[in-house]
DNA sequence: GCCGTTTTCGGCCCGACTGTTTTCAGTCG
């Protein structure tokens, strides 16, 4: 290979791999958090590692020190790494396959390996299968079981669950919970309560005087369909759908706490237990331990961020990614909401693969309490998609204009198109055409496994267009499916500010795309983000809520968004852009 | 392996649940 080009994920993923073969080897604990600390903070860095390394500031990176900070100066120079090389000849690379399966762990798959010669996934199962496991040490019939059933679950379910699979079913169980006589409150929290992309399980949280009684009626649901751990505070089960849940139950006066602690992130809440520590107390989900062994008690989250001077976090930013230090300083941003937004920029109609009028998407948008739609059907080469030609889009005109007539001022319709960007870079319709729109969103949708430098470029010769105004899902991802286009975003960032194009955070949870990392890089770099749902039907603008959960992932205040401006500064800025000639390469 | 408003060395978060155990280790979040 001669291109050893990796990125942040692959790097991080490198260092994952080093920690889980490092923990099945026994070494230190502390090494291994600290390796999967830089994978963290590499999954978290808005900027490309691989520009980080040229610039000289791998160190410069929070939880990367100098022996990190060389193994990934190795692997970008070589695209090797002789540490891991070695290790691998030590540790079979394919045990750390075992880690996930759920109740296998470093200590059980180096034990498996030691002392039944089992290296990866196939062998242990045929070993269970032979029931040759519940003789080795710590191992009886029923962990046998556990670990056969845990291989079956592996292949019977994808690693993660999109946010809009699970949110909806969440919230039917979050209600029924709610409804027990005994509750006092409940919440949803983990990674769902974060507004995550994906999910891995459904984590709920519940206040009674009663957890026991909580408990059991959980358990005991219909709709469970097995349970795999249940205790007096604490259970976990699968539902029929396949989905995974735990339930925590609190005292009240113990909710405070405990909601920080099921809420997380794990790395969020960690940083908190070390800022106990350092002034002499201990953080647990129950309680704040005081030196002498009393307990300080907290019935809601903003007592517990008070004791340390820090204003209450809002979930979404729970990731470690700086809050902390932003909510000591008082220095929280002011997040986006839902009443914030009074216009969407791209929606579908009849005209192409939209399931409603032109006019029932406006009157649902209306009645939503947006001033602002615009309707981008797709333009003529995404045949699947029924794109219209630019005769079409003079009779599409008269159709909007006619629908404006009926509805009045109280929502004000833009005509616009969401355009192909063709595989060479260049726009599906003349620039005269495009000229006509009162809004033009460009989107990819074929050829995205182009390699990087093409698909790159592709993307900036669009955004150089002048009568482009918003790239729709920059990255084509598709979620869990699809990767996005591996797309150089240090270029295309830098494109955006220079240009003034708009990026889109598309809020079908299919693609939250910008996604959060890249949305937060964006509102610093000053480019203009625009919130849209995408819909082709009127259900569909209830997809506005992922969307705004990346935006408020991504630190997003109204300001940043396009999409809260009065609707006569939008068309402003709209009507500003056309016929600006293209802003050349300096 | 990382890190520093007690430290450049010696620390590094906390507790519930399960299974295989005679008091605890492993896993998980």
């Amino acid at each position: 290979m001669y291109n050893h080009f990796m990125n942040n994920r692959e790097v991080a993923s490198t260092f994952r791999l080093i920690a889980d073969l490092l923990e099945i080897k026994g070494e230190n604990l502390y090494k291994i958090l600290a390796y999967r600390r830089a994978a963290e903070s590499l999954t978290n860095l808005s900027r490309d590692v691989q520009e980080v390394w040229q610039a000289g500031e791998l160190e410069q990176i929070p939880g990367i020190g100098k022996a990190i900070s060389e193994k990934i100066d190795e692997l970008l120079r070589t695209g090797r790494l002789g540490f891991l090389e070695r290790l691998t000849e030590e540790v079979p690379i394919s045990l750390a396959d075992l880690l996930r399966i759920s109740d296998v762990g470093p200590k059980k798959a180096a034990l498996f390996w030691h002392q039944a010669g089992i290296t990866n996934l196939t062998e242990l199962e045929a070993a269970a299968r032979a029931g040759k496991l519940h003789n080795l040490p710590g191992v009886g019939e029923k962990s046998e079981a556990r670990i056969l059933a845990g291989i079956e679950a592996l292949s019977r379910r994808s690693t993660r669950t999109p946010l809009g699979a699970a949110l909806p079913f969440a919230r039917q169980v979050l209600a029924w919970l709610r409804a027990l006589p005994s509750i006092q409150s409940a919440d949803l929290a983990g990674s769902l309560r974060r507004m995550r992309a994906t999910i891995g399980d459904i984590d709920l949280v519940a206040s009674s005087h009663d957890p026991g009684l909580i408990m059991k009626a959980f358990t005991e649901h219909g709709w469970v369909r097995h349970v795999s751990a249940a205790g007096e505070t604490k259970s976990s089960v699968e539902f029929h759908n396949g989905l995974r849940a735990q339930l925590w139950v609190y005292t009240p006066e113990r909710y405070g706490t405990g909601l920080i602690h099921t809420t997380g992130s794990k790395e969020h809440a960690l940083r908190l237990r070390e800022m106990a520590q350092k002034r002499g107390l201990s953080l647990s989900d129950r309680s704040i331990l005081n030196p002498d062994g009393s307990e300080q008690l907290f019935d809601s989250e903003a007592g517990v961020y008070a004791v340390f001077g820090m204003e209450w976090v809002p979930p979404e930013l729970r990731e470690d990614r700086g809050e902390i230090q932003a909510a000591l300083e008082g220095r929280l941003p002011h997040l986006v909401t839902q009443a914030d937004l009074t216009a969407d920029l791209h929606t579908h109609s009849t005209w192409s693969d939209g399931q409603l009028t032109i006019r029932e998407m406006a009157e649902a948008a209306r009645q939503r309490g947006l001033k602002v739609i615009a309707i981008t059907d797709h333009s003529a080469s995404l045949g699947v998609a029924g794109g219209l030609s630019p005769d079409e889009l003079v009779a599409q005109r008269r159709e909007i204009q006619a629908a404006q007539a009926y509805l009045g001022e109280s929502i004000q319709i833009l005509q616009g198109a969401e355009v192909e960007i063709l595989s060479n870079g260049s726009l599906d319709y003349r620039d005269e055409d495009l000229a006509k729109l009162d809004i033009v969103i460009a989107s990819l949708h074929s050829g995205l496994r182009q390699p990087r430098q093409q698909v790159t470029e592709r993307l900036v010769r669009a955004m150089r267009n002048p009568h482009v105004d918003v790239i729709g899902h920059p990255s084509g991802r598709l979620i869990p499916d699809r990767e996005g286009a591996d797309l150089d975003m240090e270029v295309v960032l830098d494109t955006a500010a220079q240009t003034g194009v708009a990026l889109e955070i598309n809020a079908h949870p299919a693609r939250l795309d910008l996604d959060d990392i890249y949305a937060r890089r964006s509102a610093e770099m000053g480019i203009p983000i625009s919130i849209n749902t995408d819909a082709h039907h009127s259900s569909e603008f209830d997809n506005i809520e992922y969307g705004l959960g990346t935006a408020r992932r991504a630190w997003l205040e109204p300001q940043h968004l396009i999409n809260t401006w009065p609707a006569d500064r939008l068309t402003a800025w709209l009507s500003s852009r056309e016929g600006q000639p293209p802003v050349e390469r300096a």
